[in-house]
DNA sequence: AAAACCTATCGTATATTTGCGATATAATTA
DNA sequence: TAATTATATCGCAAATATACGATAGGTTTT
């Protein structure tokens, strides 16, 4: 295999595709989930709702911190992650725009 | 590791997380934005496009496939793909979902 | 019928992801 | 200060994904 394509497409092909990975996994989309729906800010709340390790949740926290959809903090011994409503207002827009230039011309096929 | 947890987490975080996965490779974003633009379906043209063997290309068709985002018809010696817009559209709005519902307690955090 | 063509699949190599326990570090509590 | 708590990171094992060449099985073309 030699080493990975990804960087021959376009940028826009990357941005979508490196946020769907983001999401590609149901333990990144229940973290944001309860990271948005909680007032406060959660943080070893998490692992307990979740039916994976600390260490595995505290991983999958980091990814979703490196694509820019949360923000941590830390507060003393804890650690506070919350949502960053601009990359994701910025990937949903993203996401819709895909979704309708791709469907710009539903016509005649197969 | 033993084995996935993905199934331990609940029906729509799986859903959203299993079309997360199918584009979150620039290749099958490229493949579904070439099989939407083009008029009639595409076959081994989408080959010609993009960075990859064929058979690599087959296989990244294959999976847009399973995931049900793309038909796939015989056309005699080629192959012939397109949008599946039903499907297309239930993602699209399951997605808007997740987005909307997501950004409901949009305060006070960190 | 033979040659050329198209595409799916198999086998294989390598890279990446997922998951956990152990551990390090820092903060809080006793 | 010692014990406990909270979390990030390291190291490892197993699972998955990515990529390609070779090839098998069809379909055209010659």
């Amino acid at each position: 295999m030699a080493f990975s394509k990804k960087a021959e497409f376009k940028d826009d092909e990357i941005a979508i595709a490196a946020f769907a990975k983001a999401i590609s996994h149901p333990a990144r989309v229940a973290i944001l989930k309860v990271v948005a729906e909680s007032q406060s800010c959660i943080c070893g709340q998490i692992v307990e709702v979740l039916p994976l390790a600390q260490s595995t949740v505290s991983q999958h926290l980091k990814e979703l911190k490196e694509i820019g959809l949360i923000d941590g903090t830390v507060d003393g011994a804890k650690s506070c992650y919350c949502i960053n409503w601009t990359a994701f207002e910025k990937v949903n827009k993203m996401l819709n725009q895909f979704f309708e230039k791709t469907s710009c011309c539903k016509d005649g096929c197969c």
